[in-house]
DNA sequence: GAGAAACTGTGTCTACCGGACACGAATTAG
DNA sequence: CTAATTCGTGTCCGGTAGACACAGTTTCTC
C-alpha cells in the first residue's frame, strides 16, 4: 500500500486491492470536479477543502485517491489537454498550423492548465500524444530529431504565451485604461511604444496568434526548402 | 494615507509623509532582499515571515512599505528585469537577436520572474523599457504598429518558454531517466516520439533557444522583404 | 515650548491552506 | 469465523496572508 506516484496515476498502472469497503469516490470524479472548479473559479481558488465540499466528502477522504495536490493538478492537466486530433495527411504546413490552433483552443478552454505546464513534472499520456501528433506532421520535412523537437517547443511556447494573454484580454477595460494613463504620464520616455499603440489596432490576441504562427511557419519553410 | 497601489509603487509616484518616526527600512532594501531570497530558494519559499526574518524585522512591519505580496512580487519582477541595454544601431535582425538573447539571460538569472509575468498585472517602467527597446529596433522594418507589437509577443513568448525549460534542465538526471522508462514502456503508441528522441541530441535548451530565434527571424524576414 | 497629529514597528488574532495520523466501520481473503 | 485490509472521518500541526489595535517616536501647528 505505498502511495501511488504521479506517473502511476497518469499512466494508470495501479490496481485496486480487494479487501475493505468499496470506494464511494473515483479518481475520475475527483479530477473532473476539480477541473470544473478550476474552470469556474481559477486554480488559486481550488483547494482540497473546497473540492471535497463540492463532492460531498471530507477533505481527507480525497487523499485516499490522490497523494497530494501536485498529483491532482498533474492529472487535471493531462485530462484537460485531452486526446490530440487524428492526423490529417496534408502537408506539414497545414498540419502544424492545425495542431497549433487546436491546442490553443484546448489551452483557452482551461486557462489554468498553462501554469501547470511549468517546471519539472511527469508527462502524461495525453501530453505525450500531442507531442507525437506534432512530430508525425513533421516526418517528411527532412528535419533532424532535435530540430523537430525544437520546432514543437517553439510552436507550443508561442501558443501558450498567447493563451495566457487571452485570459488577460477578457476584462481589459480597466487594464488598458491604466496602461493608457501610464503612457500619457510617462510616454515621453517611450516614444516608440506610444507610436505603436496609437496606430490603429486591428483585432487582438487572435491576430497575434495567427501572426506568430505565420512567421514561425515561414521561418520553418526557409529551413526546410533549403534542406531539400 | 491610502495604501499605495502597485502602479504608484512601480512608477515611484509617492511621497513620504513628514511626521512620525523615520522608517528603518526602505522599499529598495525589502525588494532587494526578496529577490535574493527568491534567487536562493525559489518563489515558493518566499514568505513575508521569512523575508522579515532575513531583514531582522517582524512580518507586519513590511506591510508599512508594501501593501501585500502581489505588489511585492510586481516590484521584484520589474527590478529583476532591470534596464534594457542601449540600442545598438545595427540592422533590425541583429538588434532583435541581441534583444532576445539579453532578456533571456535576465530571465535565466531570475527564473522565478517568468511565472510572475502571467496574467493581468500592472506594467513597470523597466518592463515597458524592454518593450520600447524592441520596438526601436523594428522602426525601419515597414511593419505596422500591431505587427511590431505582435512580433514582440512572439519573440518574448519563445524566450520565456525556453527560460522555463532551462530551469527544468538543471537536474535532468532522474527526469530523463523516467521519461525514457515511460517511453520504453508505452513507446509503441508513440513511434514518432521514440524516433525523434533516439536520434542523437546535440546541445540542449541552448540550441532550442537559438533554433527558435533563427526561425522567427527568418519568418519575419520573409514578411519584411515582401513589404519593401 | 506644548499639545496634537501622523507615522513606525510590534503583538495578537482570524481564516485558510496542505497534509500527517489515529480510529472505527466496512469488506473480503483465508 | 477470523484476521487482514481498505475506506471515510475527526483531530491536530505548521505554515501562509493579512486585519487591527496599540505604544512609542517624530514633526507640524498653535
Amino acid at each position: 500500500m505505498p502511495a501511488p506516484t504521479a506517473v502511476e496515476l497518469l499512466w494508470g498502472t495501479q490496481q485496486r486491492g480487494r479487501r475493505g469497503p468499496k470506494p464511494a469516490l473515483s479518481l475520475e470524479r475527483i479530477v473532473a470536479e476539480a477541473i470544473a472548479l478550476a474552470d469556474a473559479e481559477g486554480l488559486a481558488n481550488l483547494s482540497m477543502q473546497r473540492l471535497a465540499e463540492r463532492l460531498g466528502f471530507t477533505k481527507m477522504s480525497l487523499y485516499r485517491y490522490v497523494p497530494g495536490r501536485a498529483e491532482l493538478t498533474a492529472l487535471m492537466l493531462d485530462t484537460a489537454l485531452g486526446t490530440p486530433p487524428a492526423h490529417s495527411p496534408k502537408d506539414w504546413r497545414t498540419g502544424l498550423k492545425n495542431w497549433a490552433e487546436t491546442i490553443f483552443e484546448r489551452y483557452s478552454a482551461h486557462p489554468w492548465a498553462i501554469e501547470l505546464t511549468t517546471g519539472q513534472r511527469p508527462i502524461g499520456p495525453n501530453e505525450l500524444g500531442w507531442i507525437e501528433a506534432a512530430l508525425v506532421s513533421l516526418t517528411d520535412t527532412g528535419l533532424t530529431g532535435s530540430e523537430r523537437l525544437d520546432t514543437i517547443v517553439l510552436v507550443n511556447g508561442h501558443v501558450r504565451s498567447l493563451a495566457q494573454q487571452l485570459v488577460t484580454t477578457e476584462s481589459t477595460a480597466a487594464y488598458t485604461a491604466q496602461l493608457a494613463e501610464t503612457l500619457t504620464a510617462a510616454g515621453d520616455a517611450y516614444p516608440a511604444t506610444v507610436t505603436a499603440f496609437t496606430e490603429e489596432r486591428e483585432g487582438g490576441a487572435d491576430n497575434a496568434l495567427h501572426f506568430g504562427i505565420a512567421r514561425i511557419l515561414d521561418g520553418l519553410n526557409v529551413l526546410i526548402t533549403q534542406r531539400t
